[in-house]
Order: C-alpha cells, then structure tokens, then sequence
DNA sequence: CATTTTTTCAAACATGTGTTTTAATCAATT
DNA sequence: AATTGATTAAAACACATGTTTGAAAAAATG
C-alpha cells in the first residue's frame, strides 16, 4: 500500500501557510491549491481542518520531543551520577538547542518553528490547545530539571523565570527567519547555531539573576 | 458637539473582544452585539473593521507612549546631568513598569495590554502593522537609550538582547491575567508591581550577561 | 416651528468559509 | 478481466463575514 503523497503535500502545503498566515487566516483552498490537490481532500484525508493541524504540529513536535527529552535526560543523569546539581546553562541548552537547529534540519521546520513562536500566543482556543496538548509535558520535564539546577529559587520564582525564558524564545522562535530588515532595520535570518549562542547567555543570566 | 456614546462604547466592546479573540476571530457583529448598537454603525463611525483598529490602538497607546517617554527621559537627563551613563535596570524600568502598571490604571486597559501582547505575534499584516506604527518610534527611543546605559556591547548584541527582552516582555503581557491556572498549575493573575519586580531583575541580569 | 444635518436602523449584497454529497476514476484483488 | 475498495473530482450546501443601501428617527440649526 504505496501512500498516495495527497497527504504530504497537504501537510506541506498546510506547514507553509499556516506559519504564515495562522490557522484562521488559511482557508482550505488555499491549502488545496497549493497542494494541488482537490478542496475536499482534506476532509477525506484528516477529517477536519482542525484533524489537518493536529496532523501538521504531530508530524513535527513528536521527534523533536524526543530529541529534546534524550538531551535534558543526559545533562539530569550526567549530574545525578556526579552528586552536583546539573548547570542551569547545560539544562537550557539542551532544551532550546536542538529546538533553535532544528529549524535547518529539514525542509519546512524553519516554517514550522515559526509556527510555534506564533500559535502560542494566538487567540484561538484551537490553535493554542492544539500546540499544548504535545508542548505541556515537555515543559512539565524541563520544569523539573531547571528545579534541580537552581535548588535555592522557590517554585513560583522558578515559573516566572521560566516563563520570562520562555517569552524571550518563543518571541525569536517566530521573529527570527523572516527575510528583510526587522525591528531596527536589523536583519533577522541569522544562522541557528549564532542564534543558540547568543540567546544562551541571555537566559541563562535571567535565570540565576541577583 | 456632545459625542453620542455610540463610538465609545464600540471601542470599549472591540478592544475587549479583540483582546479576547483576536482581530480576525472577532465579527462586527459580535461587537456591536456587545455594544448594543447597530451594526452599521462600525462602519458609519470608523469607516471599516481597520479603522475602529486603529482607533482602538491609539486611544490607549498615545497617552501610554507620552508616560513611558517621560520616563526615559528622566533616566537620561538625570545621567546625563551627573555625567555617568544611565543604570540599564533604570532604564527597562522606565519602559516597563508604566507599561504594565498601566493595566491596573483605568478599566479596560488590562485587556488592552493583553490586545498588544498578543498583537506583536499576529500573523496578520493588518494588526502587526498597525501596532508597529505606533510603537516602532517609541522602541527606536528605548534602542537609543538602552545603548547609552551599555556602551560595550556591540549594536548587534544589543538588537538581540533587547529583542529577547521584548520577547520575555510581550509574553507576560499577553498572558499573566489570565484566570485560572496556566502553564504548570501556577496562578498568571499576579498583582501589577509584583510582575513588575519579578521582571526587572530577569531582563537586567539577562542585558548584561557575561 | 420648519429645515437641515447627523445618526440609527433593518435589510440586502457580494464574497468567502468549512463541510458534505454524489458520481467518476484509479488501484488492487480475486 | 471483472469486481471490489480507495481515492479524486466538481458541485452544492449552509452559514458567516465586512460592507453598502435607503429609509426612518433624532438632533441641531436657522
């Protein structure tokens, strides 16, 4: 049973746009269109434009979740076997790292990325749930490990400064990447790996602060 | 020339439920709805969906960017005056602080503030843009400033420290306030001045990393 | 008070949306 | 080769959208 590629090029067709243009700014023609492929395929094949974008963030999300849960797995066990609590800089990188070059790993995940930079902040009950449903468990695991790097913080400082980390991420996740000059006529498109480098030290001081 | 309040209170429904659902998940309809006024009445009065946007927008930034100017000012004349570069937590304190003390300022503005957090991530040309003419000036100021108070680092640094600022500033806009339990069962509706002292040492230490 | 201007109102307009339907076409299996 | 099942295709459906229209009502003006 050979797959016929009408569901790959929906997915593509849907990534690119929905990243774009957001969720309720992508009309299933548009999709189609793109795909060229008939309108009703979507509904044959994902059941829903809701089915199409859990489909769409799956695809993604599921192996770059297991990326990120092996990294924040090795730094926790690297230090639980040395007796010293794991660096709050070893445990953000290897969260947003793979995250940040994940974005040249494959054709569509810059788009991708950009997506996720901007879903979390959409009005959208739809599009928000849909990314926190495969997003919440992997915070609730970084959550823990950045506990153990910084014993001294109480749980509540812990989540604002998490929060604030995640703020400044998601924020470059969906700004950076788009082609011309940005907020102070600077250019954006940075390459990934500078990008890890320079948001590291960033956060990493907004963590252990004072 | 009274004015009938027939413009405020469609501003007052559009801003709240633009806040709620987003510029493009809110319908005229759902406005005047609200508002209890006729439909036609958007479009009598503000000309179309852009306009009562725009006038949304600079009703409550206009007065907010005069406080926030006047209050880099102040940093700046006073380091000026004593010939030592201005304190960088001085500095994102004048710009945060009014922005984010300004929720509890007047009803409404809460769910304005949450309406601009939001915004800045928006897919829409439509909102982006309407949001960066009014507030690009002001950011320019702050770029100037900021690099007063910093003057080793160089200005590519600085673009991506202060963007990552903007980025931990603009999530917490759009998301503390909201009831119930959010990211890991932990409380976002904080009061005011305790975000406000949760963040300045968060994006300090992050400006002047290493 | 009569008249002009401003504002409200109900209705319609044109277009775009996600979804469903029904028939045609393709692929695989017997 | 015939038949069964999966996929594609064009069309229609039901509804929501921003906007415009033209008449009624209200307010302001002389």
């Amino acid at each position: 049973m050979k797959p016929p590629d009408t569901r790959q090029r929906i997915l593509d067709a849907a990534e690119s746009l929905f990243a774009r243009d957001g969720f309720r700014g992508t009309s299933l023609r548009a999709i189609t269109g793109r795909a060229g492929v008939n309108l009703a395929a979507v509904n044959y094949h994902f059941g829903s434009k809701k089915g199409l974008l859990d489909e769409v963030i799956k695809r993604r999300i599921l192996p770059l979740n297991k990326i990120r849960k092996k990294r924040l797995e090795e730094v926790r066990d690297l230090a639980q076997s040395s007796g010293i609590p794991p660096d709050i800089e070893d445990v953000l990188t290897a969260f947003i790292e793979p995250t940040i070059l994940f974005k040249e790993s494959e054709p569509g995940a810059k788009e991708f990325i950009t997506f996720i930079g901007r879903s979390l902040a959409d009005p959208d009950d739809t599009v928000r749930n849909a990314f926190h449903a495969v997003i919440n468990p992997m915070a609730r695991f970084l959550f823990k490990t950045v506990s153990k790097a910084l014993p001294g913080l109480s749980r509540e400082l812990l989540f604002w400064r998490l929060h604030f980390t995640m703020g400044a991420f998601f924020h470059t996740m969906h700004i950076s990447g788009n082609p011309g000059p940005g907020f102070m006529g600077m250019k954006t498109d940075i390459d990934a790996q500078s990008l890890v480098n320079l948001i590291i030290p960033y956060v990493t001081a907004g963590m252990k602060a004072k």
